[in-house]
DNA sequence: TTGAAAGCGCTAACAG
DNA sequence: CTGTTAGCGCTTTCAA
């Protein structure tokens, strides 16, 4: 193991003096005289002093670390706001400690439970594909431990959270396709229970009707988000009688795995099948054909999570308030059509 | 903020017994009566009793957590090695605290010194691409810290590491040019200090001499790693007179760059130039045309990392050693010509 | 079989 | 101006 770095103890008895001498000087405490001020933060400058946070931390009962449980860690999406995340904690001098729930209900239980136990000051959380129950939660709840959801989320009368503009998002997507001459419109969701899906879901059938579309039971299909599943939603799309002449994807795994798929059976981007996913800027660009999409701004979607945890931090009393970020459609080839 | 955990003291003041009691009956001291240890421990059931890891760190002078320091958060490769590190560090009951150098020295010195000042117990580390001095971290050697590299390393005879096997990667990348007709191999390297770029570089003069080809400077770019000078570094070569028909990229990064300035000049992949990356599974199939490359075991990249650490961790005096993981060449459309 | 006390590193109230 | 002391939560001798 390491060597113990230098304590207060170890300077004030290398100077003679009291540890709370030293303590205070290293404050600049105006009680202590200007000499021995001096003196101890010479010595605490050569010593590499540096404080010990678990003894604040234990003294303060604050440790100045963040929770954060995402879905996955090896998404664009999720890094992008981890970093987002990770900015303004730093700001505020807060480290984060990040967990993966791996699309898991139990695993993010769990992390949950393994976070409160470090003593995390609070929690920054988006929900796995599985999660439908909240109980797990609760704890935080009644103890006013601060908690934030970001993109799915949960009791938003209870909770404070970040989501996208997802029902109009969804919604120029269909308008966005009519335009370019689709007509029979298909949208590929994701677990019923989740948000995300219901209101892209909501979107997309305001869209159609603002359209003067009907709406096609044959042109929903569902899967649970995994790339796996979205190939198959895909093909059973293709497959069946419905006919679908666009699909929009439901994020950035279903609307590659749509793309894969597409290609795979020889149709045609946009000509065949037109494609839109709701993804992020990053991966967009580099399939073929780049793929239209609703950018998330994911960077900003972590600092607002971060903003929204500190707005707690600083006034546990507070209302919980929703942030909706405005998203944009990016149009590229994957859904123009020349004529 | 949150009320207070309940507490051994907590605990010992509601059933009328000294704190040393509670804290033996929940560690099933044989000391301790059954009938004590059975209401002691139901108490601390009810009351989701958790010890404080805070006190427990101070005590014992450890925090069970390991500081990780990646170039960046957003890209798959980091972002999957950083899941093989948690995984096998939640093995062990630690956690990890992550922090981005953003690819810039200064900011991986600063973490280095951040991450010391919260105690973690040592670090994992992947340079960022401008370190090429190594003083930040002489503290953890003078303090026997336990340390260890991945992927970008230094200083190998004292620090253990963990790399990819670079130079068979590379020279094996050359050959597979060679033997799809290729003769003007071009190679677009990354800074020259930094350990992945001179050992790819070596294995592509290998390669180039085990193919019977001369080595042609003006073949040899250099840029970066970001994505706009690798695309400048491409445009060079395009432009110069150098006429290649291969690019090798060092990575991830410069080979998507790559392809896009290939793509934008109008040329055609493979047939006019034949490109091969240097990267990971998951964005090497999503691109068009699918990207042959050197796949990176990332995962397991982090988890052999951690596993070193902990070595280091359980065996203080435990000399370096250098894992050398096995890459695998995937060969996809995009270096496979017809005829 | 249980309790008291010291100590991990630090701050702050209280003395001197 | 500086020192003493108590206490944050916990483990671990040492006493009883």
């Amino acid at each position: 193991m390491s060597k113990r770095l230098v304590s207060l103890k170890d300077m004030a008895k290398e100077l003679g003096v009291s540890i709370s001498t030293v303590s205070r000087a290293l404050k600049n405490h105006p009680d202590i005289s200007p000499e021995m001020t001096a003196r101890i933060q010479q010595l605490a400058c050569e010593r590499e002093y540096s404080p010990n946070p678990l003894a604040m931390g234990l003294l303060k009962q604050q440790t100045k670390m963040i929770g954060v449980i995402v879905p996955d860690l090896v998404t664009h999406f999720y890094s992008s706001i981890i970093s987002g995340i990770e900015s303004i904690a730093k700001q505020h001098g807060y480290y984060i400690l990040i967990s993966s729930s791996n699309e898991s209900f139990e695993k993010e239980t769990e992390s949950v439970q393994n976070l409160l136990n470090t003593r995390v000051e609070g929690l920054i959380v988006c929900l796995s594909q599985e999660t439908s129950s909240f109980e797990h939660f609760e704890p935080l709840l009644r103890n006013e431990i601060p908690l934030v959801f970001f993109d799915r989320v949960c009791m938003t009368d209870q909770v404070s959270s970040v989501v996208a503009n997802n029902v109009e998002a969804a919604r120029s997507i269909t308008c966005h396709f009519y335009e370019n001459g689709c007509r029979r419109i298909a949208y590929i969701a994701g677990p019923g229970h989740l948000n995300i899906s219901k209101e892209r879901l909501d979107g997309y059938w305001q869209g159609l009707k603002d359209c003067g579309l009907k709406i096609d039971p044959d042109l929903l299909e569902g899967c649970n988000l995994s790339a796996g599943e979205a190939i198959k939603a895909t093909a059973r799309l293709l497959d069946s009688g419905a006919k679908p002449d666009a699909i929009f994807g439901i994020n950035d795994t279903v609307a590659f795995a749509a793309m894969k798929e597409i290609k795979r059976r020889g149709l045609q981007i946009p000509d065949d099948i037109a494609l839109v996913g709701f993804t992020d800027e990053f991966h967009a660009t580099v399939v073929d054909p780049p793929l239209t999409s609703i950018t998330h701004p994911t960077f900003e979607m972590g600092q607002e999570a971060a903003r929204l945890f500190f707005r707690q931090v600083e006034n546990p009393g507070a209302p919980p308030v929703q942030a909706i970020l405005k998203t944009r459609l990016v149009i590229r080839k994957s859904s123009v059509r020349k004529d």
